[in-house]
DNA sequence: CCGGCGCATTGATTCAGATCAATCTTCCCT
DNA sequence: AGGGAAGATTGATCTGAATCAATGCGCCGG
């Protein structure tokens, strides 16, 4: 046991967050780009972008947005699940989302971030310097627009998470939830119920203001109640939409 | 008393909402301009905007956006108060924000609104066609660009909300209240630390994720803190800014 | 194959805030 | 001035979710 372990931990996996240089002519192929903010520009456009861009892999746990830091770069996720998230000082946590491939961070208007960002798992994003892509902006109003249309549907999420926050039982709560990370398009519909969470129960309860003991009760009542099954942790079967929907809105 | 009472209620206010249809030229003399998107925009650019205004008043109490109603109209408040809200089908409701002069209503992306709007008080707004002012903005990049500033401080607003809504206690939830009630500039030094609160209690307790009873029992244990005095129920005078700051944020 | 560590579940008990129930206050309206 | 209604406060009790406390279940490394 004297061999070279020179750091605490005993990680196989890239300890630090790695930034790919240069290089990247790829945005054209990007299989995220129809999701992105980036399905606003053409192709000529998108090589002005893609000039702007760097590959950054952050590994899974890695916090690479620190709250009050000064706002440089905005990022766009490749691969991979972020958690945004505010603390108080005490360590109570508030996760105020969770960003998947094609998601856009950072649209602070200050000049400091106001939240935290992690990796859950092994996270690839696009990172554009936040002063040159302003004035790429000006240059490129379909950009501009996209990010408003971006901006304004976070803020119709964050006004159903208040009132999921504010005035939904337990039970609604993480129903509600599920219902949010079924793929779009099938809210409707029994096909394609199979469900995989990337972020684990703790993040689910500081996403849903509960703590994980009521997350797994919650989990298992809607289990009981023949809504869900749950093959692993991790993985969920959606097997009654309506019923789930229900509850979701308060039966 | 068998006079002309044709209607149930008895109300000296004026009962429905009034559209002034036109002769609205003076938003350069408008008191609001400077809080409101319209600062984005020079004398002449103005001239263009007020063509697409029309000045609305509501009496308080009333309604003017219904969730799920066709989105036709953006807004900006030029007088009064309005209360957001969202509302399960069982009645519970959740205020996710309140409007005052200058601020920026209808930022709905979809073409229907996700939530209602009532005035607390009579209310006057400046009232635009959703698509000409979507027309207008292809010309007027700096008005775009005012509204993503606007959009992306709401975000930031909301997050904040949701650490409320979701971690903090009740005391810690009216503290921060209070404290982003108070005018900006007044939340460091202990000048100016008079406030009122257009709203009543209910509206609180919908906004914080509490009842009533609670919101009026933290307003008692703040005001046994001496950290606060309420000369009637709608003002306040924060005694101990410093005081309150440490009890929003967890002591 | 076994041991241990990290996460998830389940059970017992506590507690902050909801609910139920009186007052109290303010301010119209007559 | 007086009566009443709407809002606010305060008190008594209840309850859903938090907290405290064991297990249970994979999964990885030896």
């Amino acid at each position: 046991m004297s061999d070279q372990d020179v750091l605490p931990q005993t990680v196989t996996r890239p300890r630090r967050i790695v930034v790919q240089p240069a290089g990247h002519d790829n945005c054209a192929e990007c299989e995220v780009r129809s999701r992105s903010v980036c399905a606003a520009l053409d192709i000529d456009d998108l090589s002005r972008l893609a000039a702007l861009a760097q590959q950054i892999v952050v590994p899974a746990g890695q916090g690479f947005i620190a709250d009050g830091a000064r706002a440089e770069h905005f990022y766009n996720v490749t691969h991979g699940t972020v958690r945004l998230y505010k603390l108080l000082p005490d360590g109570r946590r508030q996760i105020t989302g969770f960003a998947g491939p094609g998601h856009f961070l950072g649209l602070a208007v200050s000049t400091c971030y106001a939240f935290d960002a992690e990796a859950i798992d092994d996270v690839t994003l696009c990172r554009f310097s936040r002063t040159r892509l302003h004035g790429l902006m000006g240059d490129l109003p379909s950009l501009e627009r996209r990010l408003l249309e971006v901006a304004a549907s976070e803020l119709v999420l964050a006004q159903e998470q208040m009132l999921l926050l504010g005035r939904k039982t337990a039970r609604e709560r993480l129903a509600s939830f599920l219902m949010h990370m079924l793929p779009d398009g099938c809210t409707h519909g029994s096909d394609q119920t199979r469900l995989h969470l990337p972020m684990p129960r703790a993040d689910i309860a500081d996403y849903i203001g509960l703590t994980v003991e009521t997350v797994s009760r919650s989990f298992s009542w809607l289990k009981s109640e023949r809504l869900i099954a749950i093959p692993s942790a991790l993985d969920v079967e959606v097997r009654d939409i309506a019923g789930l929907r229900q509850v979701a809105n308060g039966s």
